[in-house]
DNA sequence: AATGAATGAGCCTTCATTCAT
DNA sequence: GATGAATGAAGGCTCATTCAT
């Protein structure tokens, strides 16, 4: 009655897209559990049923999600964020420290891939397994590559926990951000990216140029 | 079967410790959305109407498991962890991060406190805001004081992100815990933490020394 | 076995109606806070989550089923019964209260509308204020009316004490039903509705012809 | 713990008269479906299990409650209310309509007294019989023996509609408390109950006298 | 005699999903 | 291709009642 299709190429392939941008922001907002059929068909104006009709159920609406967010914030944000391949280390480290925080704290649109992929981190669904060779390893190899040229050859286990250092100071600022928040309101809020990068690349190279000098050795 | 009564100090206000002891452990696992009060019960060995009888409501035994779990944390690994008042800034340091580490991620009972906390974190419900006032801010700013001996009087918002830093380390572990395990099965696990805490440190002196040196100036 | 689909115009929309209905007669019986929407649904041939698709819940449910009752009854027997606008006040009185008593007391469907009415008035909820306003002080304000003619202009707290004496004798054959029947088995029953109306249209009018000659004054 | 027994002599057969005030109270105020056992323990000042301990089921507590009003009222407001043996018809008649007021609208202790008896003629329980024969028929009968009096030896059916419409009158303030409350704001409240009395009485003497004119026929 | 912890049945509601159109 | 009415399973919560003390 109230719906009568006010463009037709709007009808098609179209509300499927709808509903992927509907149920990312919805999901990243209450989480899987959380989130209703009900409110994320709503927001895409689309039927009760285009959930089902369209992806079979709510759980491979969440994994096409998954995907279709990875997809789009790597189209945003390349790793090499425009750096040349002959860059040295510690400046294509910045750069991917940079182009993270943007892919995961960025607020345009998608503005919830960030929050989106933090929640599937904590709270793993089937869908984990696939995002983690797809998306997650393929990046951390990039890390650990970087990390594995600055100290030199050292131990497998040691790259992971230097990678980890700095992937966890990158990822607390998205998921801690209901927190830190409330410890210091009004800080940490988009702009403040850059800055942000910048701390992080000084505090890390700081350790790694430390860790290079010895050797791959304790430094106690 | 689970009523026989073993010794008659177990019951009475026994209930309401094995409700605490099962929600936790059930919040843990599943999120406070996903986790049923009727498993919480038939895990505690009690009745469907225990939670209700005991603590008014869902939210309210999740309140209060969240205090005891930082109650039990605490008695268990006191921040300064047998550390002498007039120890060295790193010293101290060293055993905040030990502490803090053994706190979220220890195995034990309860050992779903790391985790509980975390899904607080990202996923946040009222019991938010009490959380952070009474547990977080007092944690944080033992932290920021450490800081603060170490690189001088810089401004407060520079030391925000160097506490940011090192929190962001530990919490890592045990945030992304499950893709941890995918990215390399088997690893920083239990006994590990050690050694976690001895990186952690190393990781984290390096930039307060150099933050230091520079008097709270940027290196580029 | 209920869900035959008898006739294609009879599904879609006319849920709801069953659910009306059902609710109507399971409401009059047991009283808002006793009847079960379980059981509503069942006697609607409609599934438990029926009430929440259609009402939202099962409160606007029964403010729906009295809004229902009221426009039934006031469509099956008008206020003016089929009098000429211009019959004099005595039997406008007269049709008033045959009308007013066929609309509590009928046995016909919805037989429940009066049984239903006078549940809300001794036990309120929510739904008392709109329907006082929306039903009853219309028909009050009518009776009101022919009682000025008939006393001619007397205070209007005056009007109010005939008013409620012709309407707490009509209600009182609702209201006092069980207590009546088990006094004198078997009376007022269904077809004494007309000689109801005419003792008490004699009663009142005894009152009111004194009342007039008087002036509105007492007669003691 | 506070419940150290302040005066000895409080705490026996007390308990039980506690019992029954408050659950008179609360019993009036929601209906017998909605207080809760919880709740008249608690305003009692007595343990959950001391309804079950003194009257065995809910149920039962109500049975003793609606007696135990009717007892009270009957010591506050006798029928006779004071008049000697060989007053008029018409005096005891306006008494008895003044006593009946006083009974059922007196905000004195037990002021629930008349809700609670109107509640139980709308929704009757299995209390209502004993309820009848024991309280209602034997008032009932002295109506009618006063209308007797008065129109002379008519059918008994008829002198039962003219008890009725006089007791429907009075009930009415009662029973319709609500919406008279919502239709007059602030009116018949406590201090009117004498000129309701005065004008119940008036209104039926006018109708009882003009039958006894007519010998009892109609006045067509 | 009296308590209060514990119970289990049952109620309202929500939600993902289905099915006829 | 898309809809929206309808479903049934399950969840949180309430409440009268019981039982060991």
């Amino acid at each position: 009655m109230h719906k009568k299709k006010l463009t037709p190429p709007e009808s098609a392939e179209d509300t499927r897209q709808r509903l992927l941008e509907a149920a990312g922001e919805v999901f990243a907002e209450k989480g899987f559990r959380s989130a209703t059929v009900r409110e994320i068909c709503s927001r895409a104006g689309a039927n009760v049923a285009a959930v089902n009709y369209h992806f079979g159920d709510k759980d491979r609406l969440y994994i096409e999600v998954l995907k279709y967010a990875h997809r789009r914030a790597l189209e945003k944000f390349p790793p090499a964020l425009g750096l040349s391949k002959i860059a040295s280390a510690e400046e294509r480290l910045e750069a991917f420290i940079r182009s993270f925080l943007y892919r995961i704290l960025d607020e345009g649109r998608p503005s919830w891939h960030g929050k989106l992929m933090i929640r599937e981190l904590a709270d793993p669904t089937a869908a984990l397994d696939s995002l983690v060779e797809e998306s997650i390893r393929p990046t951390y190899e990039t890390l650990t590559g970087i990390i594995g040229e600055m100290i030199g050859k050292a131990a497998s286990s040691d790259m992971r926990y230097f990678a980890n250092s700095i992937v966890g100071q990158c990822v607390f600022y998205c998921h801690a951000a209901p927190v830190l928040e409330r410890l210091a309101p009004g800080k940490f809020k988009g702009s403040e990216i850059e800055r942000l990068a910048e701390h992080i690349s000084q505090f890390s190279l700081c350790a790694l140029r430390q860790s290079r000098k010895n050797g791959g050795r304790k430094t106690k």
